[in-house]
DNA sequence: GACGTTTCTATTGTATACAAATAGATCATG
DNA sequence: CATGATCTATTTGTATACAATAGAAACGTC
Protein backbone atom coordinates (compact mmCIF):
# COMPACT_ATOMS: atom_id res chain seq x y z
CA UNK A 1 0.00 0.00 0.00
CA UNK A 2 1.00 3.66 -0.02
CA UNK A 3 3.85 4.72 2.07
CA UNK A 4 2.94 6.98 4.21
CA UNK A 5 -0.39 5.31 5.67
CA UNK A 6 0.91 2.21 5.68
CA UNK A 7 4.13 3.13 7.40
CA UNK A 8 1.54 5.10 9.93
CA UNK A 9 -0.35 2.16 10.58
CA UNK A 10 2.36 -0.33 11.61
CA UNK A 11 3.82 2.32 13.34
CA UNK A 12 1.24 2.87 15.90
CA UNK A 13 0.05 -0.58 15.89
CA UNK A 14 3.46 -1.20 17.50
CA UNK A 15 3.46 1.20 19.51
CA UNK A 16 0.46 -0.58 21.30
CA UNK A 17 1.80 -3.69 21.08
CA UNK A 18 4.84 -2.95 22.49
CA UNK A 19 2.97 -1.12 25.26
CA UNK A 20 4.35 2.33 24.41
CA UNK A 21 1.29 3.58 24.07
CA UNK A 22 -0.75 2.61 27.07
CA UNK A 23 -4.57 1.36 26.98
CA UNK A 24 -6.86 4.14 27.79
CA UNK A 25 -4.60 6.74 26.07
CA UNK A 26 -6.01 9.10 23.79
CA UNK A 27 -4.46 9.41 20.36
CA UNK A 28 -4.80 12.34 19.07
CA UNK A 29 -4.41 12.40 15.24
CA UNK A 30 -1.90 15.63 14.98
CA UNK A 31 0.02 14.17 18.02
CA UNK A 32 0.32 11.34 16.01
CA UNK A 33 0.81 12.94 12.53
CA UNK A 34 3.99 14.54 14.14
CA UNK A 35 5.61 11.33 15.69
CA UNK A 36 5.28 9.79 12.32
CA UNK A 37 6.29 12.44 10.35
CA UNK A 38 3.16 12.89 7.94
CA UNK A 39 -0.10 14.72 7.89
CA UNK A 40 -3.27 13.64 9.22
CA UNK A 41 -4.72 12.39 6.13
CA UNK A 42 -2.50 9.01 6.22
CA UNK A 43 -2.84 8.84 10.15
CA UNK A 44 -6.55 9.51 9.73
CA UNK A 45 -6.25 6.38 7.32
CA UNK A 46 -4.43 4.19 10.03
CA UNK A 47 -6.58 4.76 13.02
CA UNK A 48 -9.21 3.42 11.22
CA UNK A 49 -8.21 0.57 10.10
CA UNK A 50 -6.48 0.18 13.70
CA UNK A 51 -10.68 0.73 14.81
CA UNK A 52 -11.41 -2.10 12.64
CA UNK A 53 -9.30 -4.23 13.67
CA UNK A 54 -10.04 -3.43 17.35
CA UNK A 55 -6.76 -1.70 18.42
CA UNK A 56 -8.21 1.36 19.03
CA UNK A 57 -11.95 2.19 19.90
CA UNK A 58 -13.59 5.64 19.35
CA UNK A 59 -16.36 7.18 21.81
CA UNK A 60 -19.52 8.77 20.77
CA UNK A 61 -17.26 12.01 19.88
CA UNK A 62 -15.16 10.42 17.59
CA UNK A 63 -12.19 10.37 19.71
CA UNK A 64 -9.74 7.39 19.99
CA UNK A 65 -8.16 5.78 22.39
CA UNK A 66 -6.49 2.80 22.77
CA UNK A 67 -8.37 0.00 23.45
CA UNK A 68 -8.37 -1.82 26.60
CA UNK A 69 -9.69 -5.30 27.31
CA UNK A 70 -11.31 -6.67 29.91
CA UNK A 71 -11.02 -10.46 30.66
CA UNK A 72 -14.02 -11.05 29.27
CA UNK A 73 -13.12 -9.76 25.90
CA UNK A 74 -9.77 -11.86 26.15
CA UNK A 75 -12.76 -14.57 26.38
CA UNK A 76 -14.28 -13.61 23.79
CA UNK A 77 -11.47 -12.96 21.52
CA UNK A 78 -10.21 -16.92 21.92
CA UNK A 79 -13.43 -18.42 21.51
CA UNK A 80 -13.89 -16.39 18.37
CA UNK A 81 -10.97 -17.63 17.04
CA UNK A 82 -11.64 -21.54 17.48
CA UNK A 83 -14.68 -21.45 16.52
CA UNK A 84 -13.96 -19.22 13.10
CA UNK A 85 -10.00 -21.13 12.58
CA UNK A 86 -11.68 -24.40 13.14
CA UNK A 87 -14.04 -23.47 10.42
CA UNK A 88 -11.49 -22.52 8.30
CA UNK A 89 -10.02 -25.56 8.42
CA UNK A 90 -12.54 -27.46 7.76
CA UNK A 91 -12.88 -25.91 4.15
CA UNK A 92 -9.06 -26.07 3.56
CA UNK A 93 -9.52 -29.68 3.95
CA UNK A 94 -11.34 -29.88 1.08
CA UNK A 95 -9.59 -26.98 -0.68
CA UNK A 96 -5.64 -27.43 -0.10
CA UNK A 97 -3.47 -27.75 -3.07
CA UNK A 98 -0.41 -30.32 -3.12
CA UNK A 99 2.04 -26.87 -3.05
CA UNK A 100 0.28 -25.64 -0.05
CA UNK A 101 0.35 -28.94 1.92
CA UNK A 102 3.83 -29.35 1.31
CA UNK A 103 4.43 -25.85 2.73
CA UNK A 104 2.76 -26.95 5.63
CA UNK A 105 4.76 -30.02 5.96
CA UNK A 106 7.99 -28.14 5.61
CA UNK A 107 6.54 -25.34 7.78
CA UNK A 108 5.95 -28.09 10.93
CA UNK A 109 9.61 -29.70 10.10
CA UNK A 110 11.11 -26.21 10.81
CA UNK A 111 8.92 -25.81 14.18
CA UNK A 112 10.05 -29.71 15.13
CA UNK A 113 13.82 -28.29 14.83
CA UNK A 114 13.00 -25.17 16.94
CA UNK A 115 11.74 -27.00 20.03
CA UNK A 116 14.04 -30.23 19.64
CA UNK A 117 16.88 -28.72 21.14
CA UNK A 118 18.24 -28.10 24.26
CA UNK A 119 17.50 -24.58 24.34
CA UNK A 120 14.24 -23.72 22.40
CA UNK A 121 13.86 -21.43 19.84
CA UNK A 122 11.04 -19.24 20.73
CA UNK A 123 11.21 -16.61 17.94
CA UNK A 124 11.50 -19.13 15.49
CA UNK A 125 8.75 -21.19 16.44
CA UNK A 126 6.60 -18.43 16.93
CA UNK A 127 7.19 -17.55 13.24
CA UNK A 128 6.98 -20.69 11.43
CA UNK A 129 3.78 -21.34 13.66
CA UNK A 130 2.12 -17.87 12.20
CA UNK A 131 3.19 -19.34 8.68
CA UNK A 132 1.40 -22.37 9.67
CA UNK A 133 -1.87 -20.93 10.60
CA UNK A 134 -1.68 -18.13 7.93
CA UNK A 135 -1.36 -21.11 4.95
CA UNK A 136 -4.40 -22.94 6.27
CA UNK A 137 -6.49 -19.97 6.25
CA UNK A 138 -5.09 -19.13 2.43
CA UNK A 139 -6.59 -22.65 1.81
CA UNK A 140 -10.07 -22.22 3.27
CA UNK A 141 -10.33 -19.09 -0.08
CA UNK A 142 -12.38 -17.17 1.87
CA UNK A 143 -11.35 -13.41 1.82
CA UNK A 144 -14.61 -12.72 4.44
CA UNK A 145 -12.99 -15.44 6.79
CA UNK A 146 -9.32 -14.12 6.63
CA UNK A 147 -10.86 -10.79 7.51
CA UNK A 148 -12.54 -11.73 10.34
CA UNK A 149 -9.76 -13.84 11.51
CA UNK A 150 -7.04 -10.91 11.02
CA UNK A 151 -9.14 -8.98 13.54
CA UNK A 152 -9.41 -11.94 16.16
CA UNK A 153 -5.98 -13.58 15.86
CA UNK A 154 -3.56 -10.54 16.38
CA UNK A 155 -5.18 -9.03 19.18
CA UNK A 156 -3.12 -6.65 21.62
CA UNK A 157 -3.45 -8.50 24.28
CA UNK A 158 -2.78 -12.15 22.70
CA UNK A 159 0.24 -10.91 20.89
CA UNK A 160 1.46 -8.88 23.79
CA UNK A 161 1.06 -11.52 26.58
CA UNK A 162 4.14 -13.83 27.45
CA UNK A 163 4.48 -16.81 26.12
CA UNK A 164 4.28 -19.57 28.25
CA UNK A 165 4.80 -22.48 27.09
CA UNK A 166 7.07 -25.36 28.67
CA UNK A 167 8.20 -27.37 26.38
CA UNK A 168 5.73 -30.13 26.91
CA UNK A 169 2.95 -27.77 25.52
CA UNK A 170 5.62 -26.94 22.32
CA UNK A 171 5.54 -30.17 21.66
CA UNK A 172 1.87 -31.16 22.58
CA UNK A 173 1.22 -28.04 19.85
CA UNK A 174 3.73 -29.36 17.36
CA UNK A 175 2.22 -32.78 17.33
CA UNK A 176 -1.30 -31.23 16.96
CA UNK A 177 -0.42 -29.62 13.99
CA UNK A 178 0.68 -33.00 12.32
CA UNK A 179 -2.86 -33.95 13.17
CA UNK A 180 -3.71 -31.23 10.92
CA UNK A 181 -1.48 -32.33 8.50
CA UNK A 182 -3.09 -36.08 8.29
CA UNK A 183 -6.84 -34.78 8.33
CA UNK A 184 -5.63 -32.61 5.26
CA UNK A 185 -4.22 -35.00 3.84
CA UNK A 186 -7.50 -37.20 3.79
CA UNK A 187 -9.50 -34.44 3.18
CA UNK A 188 -11.73 -34.87 6.49
CA UNK A 189 -12.99 -31.75 7.09
CA UNK A 190 -14.90 -32.50 10.34
CA UNK A 191 -11.14 -34.36 11.58
CA UNK A 192 -9.52 -30.88 10.53
CA UNK A 193 -12.50 -28.82 12.55
CA UNK A 194 -12.48 -30.64 15.55
CA UNK A 195 -8.28 -30.89 15.98
CA UNK A 196 -8.18 -26.91 15.22
CA UNK A 197 -10.50 -26.35 18.05
CA UNK A 198 -8.95 -27.99 20.83
CA UNK A 199 -5.30 -26.45 19.46
CA UNK A 200 -6.80 -23.20 20.17
CA UNK A 201 -8.30 -24.05 23.70
CA UNK A 202 -5.22 -25.57 24.49
CA UNK A 203 -3.96 -22.42 23.88
CA UNK A 204 -6.06 -20.30 25.27
CA UNK A 205 -5.58 -22.25 28.55
CA UNK A 206 -1.90 -22.34 28.84
CA UNK A 207 -2.68 -18.21 28.43
CA UNK A 208 -5.80 -18.42 31.51
CA UNK A 209 -2.97 -20.55 33.27
CA UNK A 210 -0.32 -18.32 33.24
CA UNK A 211 -2.47 -15.18 33.84
CA UNK A 212 -4.29 -16.50 36.89
CA UNK A 213 -4.20 -14.21 39.71
CA UNK A 214 -1.18 -11.80 38.07
CA UNK A 215 -0.89 -9.87 34.88
CA UNK A 216 1.36 -10.52 32.01
CA UNK A 217 5.17 -10.91 33.40
CA UNK A 218 6.63 -10.36 29.56
CA UNK A 219 6.51 -10.09 26.27
CA UNK A 220 6.58 -12.92 24.36
CA UNK A 221 3.19 -14.59 22.19
CA UNK A 222 0.88 -16.86 22.78
CA UNK A 223 0.92 -19.43 20.05
CA UNK A 224 -1.44 -22.01 19.18
CA UNK B 1 -21.62 10.70 12.74
CA UNK B 2 -20.61 13.53 10.95
CA UNK B 3 -23.05 15.03 8.20
CA UNK B 4 -21.08 14.33 5.43
CA UNK B 5 -19.45 11.11 4.90
CA UNK B 6 -22.33 9.06 7.11
CA UNK B 7 -24.61 10.45 4.58
CA UNK B 8 -22.19 9.64 1.46
CA UNK B 9 -21.95 6.30 2.83
CA UNK B 10 -25.36 5.36 3.30
CA UNK B 11 -25.93 7.05 0.20
CA UNK B 12 -23.35 4.94 -1.82
CA UNK B 13 -24.90 2.10 0.13
CA UNK B 14 -28.33 2.60 -1.33
CA UNK B 15 -27.50 2.70 -4.94
CA UNK B 16 -24.94 -0.84 -4.57
CA UNK B 17 -28.39 -2.22 -2.91
CA UNK B 18 -30.61 -1.05 -5.31
CA UNK B 19 -28.87 -1.84 -8.31
CA UNK B 20 -28.19 1.25 -9.38
CA UNK B 21 -24.15 0.51 -8.78
CA UNK B 22 -24.01 -2.82 -10.65
CA UNK B 23 -21.65 -5.28 -9.03
CA UNK B 24 -18.33 -5.15 -10.56
CA UNK B 25 -18.56 -1.36 -11.46
CA UNK B 26 -15.35 0.85 -10.76
CA UNK B 27 -16.02 3.53 -7.85
CA UNK B 28 -13.88 6.86 -8.55
CA UNK B 29 -13.77 9.21 -5.73
CA UNK B 30 -14.03 12.18 -7.76
CA UNK B 31 -17.42 10.57 -9.20
CA UNK B 32 -18.82 9.58 -6.28
CA UNK B 33 -18.15 13.15 -4.55
CA UNK B 34 -19.86 14.86 -7.38
CA UNK B 35 -23.26 12.77 -7.11
CA UNK B 36 -22.64 12.79 -2.84
CA UNK B 37 -22.48 16.26 -3.24
CA UNK B 38 -19.70 16.62 -0.98
CA UNK B 39 -15.62 16.79 -1.38
CA UNK B 40 -13.17 13.57 -1.41
CA UNK B 41 -12.35 13.42 1.77
CA UNK B 42 -15.64 11.78 3.16
CA UNK B 43 -15.82 9.92 0.22
CA UNK B 44 -12.60 8.09 1.12
CA UNK B 45 -13.80 7.81 5.16
CA UNK B 46 -16.67 6.01 3.32
CA UNK B 47 -15.32 3.54 0.60
CA UNK B 48 -13.36 2.21 3.28
CA UNK B 49 -16.19 1.39 6.00
CA UNK B 50 -17.81 -0.21 2.49
CA UNK B 51 -14.62 -2.43 2.09
CA UNK B 52 -14.48 -3.33 5.74
CA UNK B 53 -18.12 -4.84 5.37
CA UNK B 54 -17.52 -6.01 2.19
CA UNK B 55 -19.50 -3.90 -0.02
CA UNK B 56 -16.56 -2.85 -2.32
CA UNK B 57 -13.17 -4.04 -2.85
CA UNK B 58 -10.62 -2.67 -4.09
CA UNK B 59 -7.48 -4.47 -6.33
CA UNK B 60 -4.31 -3.85 -6.07
CA UNK B 61 -3.72 -0.80 -7.16
CA UNK B 62 -6.27 0.73 -4.71
CA UNK B 63 -9.30 1.10 -7.39
CA UNK B 64 -12.38 0.78 -5.79
CA UNK B 65 -15.30 -1.82 -7.14
CA UNK B 66 -18.42 -2.81 -6.37
CA UNK B 67 -18.26 -6.38 -4.92
CA UNK B 68 -19.25 -9.26 -6.84
CA UNK B 69 -20.60 -12.05 -5.53
CA UNK B 70 -20.07 -15.98 -6.31
CA UNK B 71 -22.46 -18.69 -5.00
CA UNK B 72 -19.92 -19.80 -2.88
CA UNK B 73 -19.69 -16.67 -1.44
CA UNK B 74 -22.74 -16.58 -0.58
CA UNK B 75 -22.90 -19.88 0.32
CA UNK B 76 -19.96 -18.81 2.75
CA UNK B 77 -21.60 -15.56 4.23
CA UNK B 78 -24.87 -18.10 5.37
CA UNK B 79 -22.31 -20.20 6.87
CA UNK B 80 -20.66 -17.40 9.02
CA UNK B 81 -24.01 -16.18 9.88
CA UNK B 82 -24.97 -19.03 11.51
CA UNK B 83 -22.33 -19.56 13.42
CA UNK B 84 -22.04 -16.35 14.70
CA UNK B 85 -25.31 -15.46 15.44
CA UNK B 86 -25.62 -18.67 17.07
CA UNK B 87 -23.07 -17.67 19.29
CA UNK B 88 -24.57 -14.52 19.83
CA UNK B 89 -27.79 -16.31 21.53
CA UNK B 90 -25.79 -18.36 23.30
CA UNK B 91 -24.22 -15.97 25.31
CA UNK B 92 -27.51 -13.72 25.00
CA UNK B 93 -29.34 -16.72 26.98
CA UNK B 94 -27.30 -16.24 30.28
CA UNK B 95 -26.81 -11.69 29.73
CA UNK B 96 -30.15 -11.06 28.15
CA UNK B 97 -32.18 -8.25 30.72
CA UNK B 98 -35.31 -8.29 31.43
CA UNK B 99 -36.23 -5.36 29.24
CA UNK B 100 -34.73 -6.88 26.40
CA UNK B 101 -36.52 -10.23 26.76
CA UNK B 102 -39.96 -8.10 26.82
CA UNK B 103 -38.84 -6.33 23.87
CA UNK B 104 -38.03 -9.36 21.83
CA UNK B 105 -41.73 -10.56 23.20
CA UNK B 106 -43.65 -7.29 21.90
CA UNK B 107 -41.00 -7.74 19.17
CA UNK B 108 -42.28 -11.16 18.18
CA UNK B 109 -46.18 -10.27 18.54
CA UNK B 110 -45.57 -7.48 16.51
CA UNK B 111 -44.19 -10.04 14.13
CA UNK B 112 -47.39 -12.40 14.71
CA UNK B 113 -49.80 -9.72 13.53
CA UNK B 114 -47.66 -8.78 10.47
CA UNK B 115 -48.37 -12.43 9.09
CA UNK B 116 -51.15 -12.72 10.87
CA UNK B 117 -53.84 -11.44 8.11
CA UNK B 118 -55.32 -12.18 4.69
CA UNK B 119 -52.06 -10.39 3.12
CA UNK B 120 -49.06 -10.34 5.17
CA UNK B 121 -47.59 -7.69 5.78
CA UNK B 122 -44.09 -8.23 4.30
CA UNK B 123 -42.64 -4.93 5.56
CA UNK B 124 -43.48 -5.06 8.84
CA UNK B 125 -42.08 -8.31 9.26
CA UNK B 126 -38.52 -7.80 7.78
CA UNK B 127 -38.36 -4.30 10.24
CA UNK B 128 -39.55 -6.02 13.31
CA UNK B 129 -37.72 -9.20 12.38
CA UNK B 130 -34.44 -7.19 11.90
CA UNK B 131 -35.19 -5.60 15.16
CA UNK B 132 -35.46 -8.54 16.57
CA UNK B 133 -32.04 -9.92 15.93
CA UNK B 134 -30.73 -6.98 16.52
CA UNK B 135 -31.45 -7.05 20.36
CA UNK B 136 -30.46 -10.30 20.50
CA UNK B 137 -26.77 -9.41 19.28
CA UNK B 138 -26.94 -6.75 21.49
CA UNK B 139 -27.97 -8.94 24.76
CA UNK B 140 -24.92 -10.43 23.85
CA UNK B 141 -23.03 -7.44 24.97
CA UNK B 142 -19.97 -8.14 22.91
CA UNK B 143 -18.90 -5.51 20.38
CA UNK B 144 -16.34 -7.52 18.29
CA UNK B 145 -18.99 -10.33 17.54
CA UNK B 146 -21.75 -7.30 16.43
CA UNK B 147 -19.18 -6.27 14.07
CA UNK B 148 -18.61 -8.92 12.53
CA UNK B 149 -22.24 -10.09 12.60
CA UNK B 150 -22.83 -6.24 10.96
CA UNK B 151 -19.99 -7.66 8.28
CA UNK B 152 -22.29 -10.78 7.34
CA UNK B 153 -26.03 -9.84 7.60
CA UNK B 154 -26.19 -6.70 5.78
CA UNK B 155 -24.82 -8.56 2.75
CA UNK B 156 -25.83 -7.15 -0.97
CA UNK B 157 -26.80 -10.41 -2.31
CA UNK B 158 -28.72 -11.61 1.17
CA UNK B 159 -30.52 -7.59 1.70
CA UNK B 160 -31.11 -7.52 -2.42
CA UNK B 161 -32.72 -10.81 -2.65
CA UNK B 162 -35.93 -11.72 -3.42
CA UNK B 163 -38.06 -12.62 -0.26
CA UNK B 164 -39.46 -16.07 -1.11
CA UNK B 165 -41.03 -17.17 1.95
CA UNK B 166 -44.32 -18.07 1.97
CA UNK B 167 -46.65 -18.08 4.61
CA UNK B 168 -46.15 -21.12 5.84
CA UNK B 169 -42.27 -20.13 5.94
CA UNK B 170 -43.33 -16.85 7.79
CA UNK B 171 -45.11 -18.25 10.57
CA UNK B 172 -42.03 -20.94 11.06
CA UNK B 173 -39.69 -18.40 11.54
CA UNK B 174 -42.01 -16.59 13.62
CA UNK B 175 -42.42 -20.02 15.74
CA UNK B 176 -38.65 -20.07 15.97
CA UNK B 177 -38.61 -16.85 17.63
CA UNK B 178 -40.77 -18.11 19.99
CA UNK B 179 -38.41 -21.05 21.01
CA UNK B 180 -35.55 -19.00 21.00
CA UNK B 181 -37.54 -16.78 23.63
CA UNK B 182 -38.47 -19.93 25.89
CA UNK B 183 -34.63 -20.53 25.69
CA UNK B 184 -33.60 -17.02 26.79
CA UNK B 185 -36.51 -17.68 29.46
CA UNK B 186 -34.45 -20.61 30.91
CA UNK B 187 -30.94 -19.08 30.22
CA UNK B 188 -30.20 -21.78 28.08
CA UNK B 189 -27.55 -21.06 26.05
CA UNK B 190 -27.13 -24.57 24.19
CA UNK B 191 -30.75 -24.68 23.25
CA UNK B 192 -30.69 -20.82 22.13
CA UNK B 193 -27.76 -21.50 19.79
CA UNK B 194 -29.41 -24.86 18.99
CA UNK B 195 -32.56 -22.48 17.43
CA UNK B 196 -30.34 -19.83 16.04
CA UNK B 197 -28.80 -22.19 13.85
CA UNK B 198 -31.21 -23.98 12.51
CA UNK B 199 -33.03 -20.33 12.27
CA UNK B 200 -30.85 -18.95 9.62
CA UNK B 201 -29.93 -22.55 7.90
CA UNK B 202 -33.89 -22.55 7.13
CA UNK B 203 -33.51 -19.14 5.61
CA UNK B 204 -30.30 -19.82 3.79
CA UNK B 205 -32.51 -23.11 2.29
CA UNK B 206 -35.44 -20.89 1.04
CA UNK B 207 -32.96 -18.26 -0.55
CA UNK B 208 -31.24 -21.57 -2.06
CA UNK B 209 -34.53 -23.00 -3.14
CA UNK B 210 -35.64 -19.75 -4.65
CA UNK B 211 -32.80 -19.53 -6.76
CA UNK B 212 -32.22 -22.91 -8.10
CA UNK B 213 -31.45 -22.05 -11.59
CA UNK B 214 -32.40 -18.76 -12.22
CA UNK B 215 -31.71 -15.09 -10.70
CA UNK B 216 -33.51 -12.70 -8.41
CA UNK B 217 -36.45 -11.63 -9.68
CA UNK B 218 -37.49 -8.88 -7.51
CA UNK B 219 -36.41 -6.91 -4.67
CA UNK B 220 -37.57 -8.16 -1.26
CA UNK B 221 -34.87 -9.35 1.46
CA UNK B 222 -34.42 -12.90 2.44
CA UNK B 223 -35.29 -12.69 6.26
CA UNK B 224 -34.34 -15.20 8.89
C1' DG C 1 2.91 -6.80 -37.33
C1' DA C 2 4.58 -7.83 -32.56
C1' DC C 3 6.83 -6.17 -28.87
C1' DG C 4 8.97 -3.01 -25.79
C1' DT C 5 9.52 1.85 -24.50
C1' DT C 6 7.95 6.29 -23.67
C1' DT C 7 4.53 9.69 -22.96
C1' DC C 8 0.32 11.09 -21.42
C1' DT C 9 -3.89 10.71 -18.74
C1' DA C 10 -6.78 9.12 -15.16
C1' DT C 11 -7.00 8.07 -10.33
C1' DT C 12 -5.57 7.78 -5.86
C1' DG C 13 -2.36 9.53 -1.98
C1' DT C 14 -0.85 13.43 0.88
C1' DA C 15 -0.50 18.04 2.80
C1' DT C 16 -2.59 22.03 4.42
C1' DA C 17 -6.06 25.46 5.51
C1' DC C 18 -10.28 26.25 7.36
C1' DA C 19 -14.98 24.88 9.45
C1' DA C 20 -17.57 22.47 12.90
C1' DA C 21 -18.09 20.30 17.08
C1' DT C 22 -16.94 18.92 21.62
C1' DA C 23 -14.74 18.96 26.15
C1' DG C 24 -12.97 21.64 29.70
C1' DA C 25 -12.57 25.93 32.13
C1' DT C 26 -14.40 30.15 33.75
C1' DC C 27 -17.79 32.75 35.72
C1' DA C 28 -22.37 34.01 37.35
C1' DT C 29 -26.11 32.80 40.38
C1' DG C 30 -28.91 30.52 43.69
C1' DC D 1 -20.54 25.63 47.77
C1' DA D 2 -23.06 23.49 44.21
C1' DT D 3 -24.97 24.17 39.83
C1' DG D 4 -25.56 25.58 35.45
C1' DA D 5 -24.53 28.68 31.54
C1' DT D 6 -21.13 30.67 28.58
C1' DC D 7 -16.89 31.07 26.64
C1' DT D 8 -12.43 29.26 25.12
C1' DA D 9 -9.32 25.89 23.59
C1' DT D 10 -8.65 21.50 21.72
C1' DT D 11 -9.80 18.08 18.42
C1' DT D 12 -11.95 16.20 14.59
C1' DG D 13 -14.38 16.92 9.92
C1' DT D 14 -14.19 18.82 5.23
C1' DA D 15 -12.49 21.09 1.13
C1' DT D 16 -8.99 21.85 -2.03
C1' DA D 17 -4.49 21.88 -4.21
C1' DC D 18 -0.72 19.36 -5.44
C1' DA D 19 2.22 14.95 -5.75
C1' DA D 20 2.77 10.24 -6.92
C1' DT D 21 1.42 6.28 -9.27
C1' DA D 22 -0.81 3.04 -12.19
C1' DG D 23 -3.03 2.20 -16.88
C1' DA D 24 -3.69 3.43 -21.41
C1' DA D 25 -2.18 5.12 -25.59
C1' DA D 26 1.16 6.47 -28.89
C1' DC D 27 5.38 5.63 -30.89
C1' DG D 28 9.47 3.53 -32.52
C1' DT D 29 12.27 -0.51 -33.37
C1' DC D 30 13.06 -5.05 -34.81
Amino acid sequence: MSRASERAYSQIRNMILSGNLAPGTQLREEHLAEVCGVSRTPIRDALRRLETESFVRRNESQRSFVADWSIDDIDEAFQLRAMLEAHAAGRAATRISWDQLERLRTCNKAIEAAISRPVPNIPAFLEHNRLFHTIIVDAARSERLAMMLAGVIEQPVVLRTALHYDSENLRRSQHEHEELLAAFGRRDSAWAEAVMTGHIRRAFHAYSDAHKGGVATGSGEIAA
